[in-house]
DNA sequence: GATAAACTGGACCTTTTTGATCCTGTTACT
DNA sequence: AGTAACAGGATCAAAAAGGTCCAGTTTATC
C-alpha cells in the first residue's frame, strides 16, 4: 500500500521538467543530478511516461526530455498511474470478475469508495498548483568552510520532490 | 499500492467471526474452510489479529478463534492496519526524516491529505454496519445435477468478503 | 494420567515485484 | 564522419508476498 520509488522519481522528474521553460528539451542525466533519480533507471521512467503522453523524448546529440503538456494539464495521478498502472487498493475492484460477489459486497463498496476518493485527490493537484505553492525549488545551498556551496550535510533523501 | 492477500484473508476471518455469536470459539479450519483462506496461512494473521486485540485465540483441544471487541468497535482500519502495518502511501510520509523538505512540501501535503482520508473512510466501515448491509451472506447454493448442493460454477474467487 | 485435538512460533521455501544496471543499436547535431 | 545522447530489451539482485512445515505446548476428554 506504498508509492514504489519509480513513481516517486517520476513525480521529481516531471516536477523539475515544470520548473522549467515550457517545451525546454532537459538532458537526462541533468534531471536525474538534480533530482536523485538513478541515471538509467530514469531512462526507463522517461519511457513509461513518453508512452503516457506527459513527456516527449527527444533523440540524438543535445536530446532529452521535454514536457508535452502544460503544467495545469498534467496532475499527480497522471504521473503516477503512468508509471505504477491504474490504481485499484485491491483486487475484488481489479478484476471484479475474480469475485462473483463484488456487486452485492459492502467491503467491495468501502474500497471502491475509498479508491475513487484517493484518485480523485491525486488529481486535484496539478503540478501548476503544485509549483504555485512555491514550496518546491532546489533547498538552500549552504556556504560550506572550503568556500564552495553545497547542501546541507545529514538527512537529504531526496532534493526537491 | 494494492490491499495484500493476508489484508484480504483478515478481513473476510473476522467478518466470518462477526457474523457468528459473540465469543463463540471458531476453529482455525472452520473459517479456512468457509472463508477460502489457506489454512496455515490463516494461522499467522489470525496471531497478527490477536496481538493487534481484536480477537482472542483459545489453545488447546476444541481451541480456535474468538473476537474480542463487538462489531460495533472494529472497523476496516483496524483489520488493515493489524496485519499490513500502518498506512503511509509513501515512504517521505512514513519516515519525514528521510526527506529534510517535507514540512514544507506541497507534493508531502497531497499525499499526506489523501492518507488521511484513506485512512478515515476505511475507520468509518465498522464491521457491524457492513453486516448490516446483510449482503456479505454466503452465497447462494445451486442444486447441482447429481442432487448435492454446491457454489455456481465459475468465478468464485472468494465466497464471502 | 494418557491421548488426541488444536494452536504457537519460528524456520523455511517459492514466486513475484521492485529497483536497478548493461549492452547493442539508432538518432541527430556539428 | 564522429560523437553525444536516447531506445529498448536482457539481465540481475534484493526484497516482499504468499504460503508451508514442524517441533513444541496447551487443553479437553476419556
Ligand atoms: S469479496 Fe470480492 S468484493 Fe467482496
Ligand atoms: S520530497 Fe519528501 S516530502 Fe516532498
Amino acid at each position: 500500500m506504498r508509492l514504489t520509488r519509480a513513481g516517486e522519481y517520476a513525480v521529481r522528474a516531471v516536477l523539475y521538467l515544470c520548473s522549467k521553460e515550457a517545451h525546454q528539451v532537459v538532458g537526462r542525466l541533468e534531471i536525474a543530478r538534480e533530482m536523485e533519480i538513478p541515471a538509467p533507471f530514469l531512462a526507463k521512467i522517461a519511457q513509461q511516461l513518453a508512452r503516457a503522453g506527459i513527456v516527449e523524448i527527444v533523440q540524438g546529440s543535445r536530446g532529452g526530455v521535454k514536457l508535452r503538456v502544460s503544467p495545469r494539464e498534467v496532475n499527480l495521478l497522471n504521473v503516477v498511474e503512468a508509471v505504477e498502472g491504474e490504481i485499484f487498493l485491491n483486487d475484488c475492484i481489479m478484476d471484479p470478475l475474480s469475485c462473483r460477489r463484488s456487486p452485492f459486497c459492502s467491503v467491495y463498496r468501502v474500497w471502491n469508495k475509498a479508491r475513487n476518493q484517493l484518485r480523485q485527490c491525486l488529481a486535484e493537484a496539478s503540478f501548476s498548483s503544485l509549483l504555485a505553492e512555491g514550496l518546491c525549488e532546489l533547498p538552500p545551498k549552504v556556504k560550506q568552510k572550503d568556500g564552495t556551496y553545497g547542501l546541507e550535510k545529514g538527512n537529504h533523501g531526496s532534493i526537491l520532490l
